[in-house]
DNA sequence: AACACACGAACTGTAAACAGTTGACCACTG
DNA sequence: CAGTGGTCAACTGTTTACAGTTCGTGTGTT
């Protein structure tokens, strides 16, 4: 997803590492592994059916999202996060999304980067009756489209680089609690402060949102 | 650095995947290692006296990083900025950075933190004189100060990601055009900013600076 | 009963070997 | 000479084995 090979045809095959990545991912943020567990390698390595050196290379990259958290002699386990951490990866998150409506708004033409939103918000709007899952998914999805739409690609990753954190966050407030954010409304809101090119409107509403989901979140 | 073991002793002992890690760093930002250079692991492992499995841990570290990039097959090579991609990396700098001083400007006491500002910016004068590399570092070290002292971990965590991507900016600007952005008064301003607890102004200070450090660079 | 020491299990750090795939070079053929 | 098929070397993905360190545990002594 990242810099990934153009998969030229639709078959793409992940290699191991990039599955135990994937897997463990889901793992953490579903609450599968709670916050605070202590990671043992050969435990996972067993778990998912591959090699210690190919899950201690999966294991860096998920130290660097900040879902793990190393111990004292390189010992890992799964990040535990407080009401202010939270409130602290809102606020990162808040100020890379800010700059992206910032960055839409001054846009030559902002018609096709509409487009796009609206269909992102569309399919919220789909998913309102969904599985809060997938409600979840979908509001993700909306605001990395945010981010990607820039065409700014250090901004996507920093705040893909994010997503983890955002995930646990949710996960760790409780689903029910992170879906009172997911109102179509508000975020319909966020397309027409960019449609309107107003920069400082826009990032006032982004700002806005995030305060509101994160103080749902740690409420 | 990042989540590293509380160094209760002055000796810090560096496992070799750090060493390598820096090594390496330190080996692409200063341009000896070519931008586009394809990474042979063999070739690396045997340079650095490591294992390739040690080698493959620290890879993927500095691709998380964006200083590397992956090829069609997993091949990786040393990663190639352009113009468009500084000024990216810079938005997305200034963006970090600028909620940086807006939480400092929010803090109740805001003293200390403008103590050690202060001595940060001592030590840029005081490496005025000294060498390019060392200016550099010095004025690196006063922005990574700024996000240490909010407090905010995730914050601080993003911009050291970020931290490699700047590095090679510079690089590739070369360090000459780069050091033109170290002037002390530019940086003794955005203390003077925080000080005076005003976040719009803390916030538009940071963001010109940034702005001006951009445009020098690709200028 | 408390302390000291030694043994042992559990893990991480590191190295070396194996397997599979791709791309290039070269000979052979029409 | 162009095109084709095949062999070979280079690299990455993955696994397995080994070394070193730390922490708990149990035993023996005072």
């Amino acid at each position: 997803m990242a810099g990934a090979t153009a998969p030229l045809l639709g078959l793409e095959k992940k290699s191991l590492r990039e599955q135990a990545l994937s897997a463990l991912r889901t793992a953490i943020t579903s609450g599968e592994l709670e916050p605070g567990r202590h990671l043992v390698e050969t435990e996972l390595s067993d778990m998912l059916q591959i090699s210690r050196g190919t899950l201690r290379e999966a294991l860096r990259q998920l130290e660097q999202e900040g879902l793990l958290s190393a111990g004292p002699r390189g010992r890992l386990s799964v990040r535990h996060l407080d009401g202010k951490e939270i409130r602290d990866i809102f606020a990162v998150r808040a100020a890379l999304e800010s700059l992206a409506v910032r960055t839409l708004c001054e846009l030559p033409d902002r018609a096709s980067v509409i487009t796009s939103l609206c269909s992102a918000v569309d399919a919220m709007a789909a998913a309102a009756e969904a599985s809060l899952e997938e409600r979840i998914e979908s509001d993700l999805e909306f605001h990395r489209t945010l981010c990607r739409l820039t065409g700014n690609e250090t901004l996507l990753h920093s705040w893909e680089s994010l997503e983890g954190s955002i995930r646990m966050s949710i996960m760790f407030a409780g689903i029910e609690r992170a879906v009172k954010n997911m109102s179509v409304d508000r975020h319909h809101d966020i397309v027409a402060a960019i449609e309107t090119g107003n920069a400082t409107l826009a990032r006032t509403t982004v700002l806005e949102h995030m305060d509101v989901a994160a103080a749902n979140l740690v409420a």
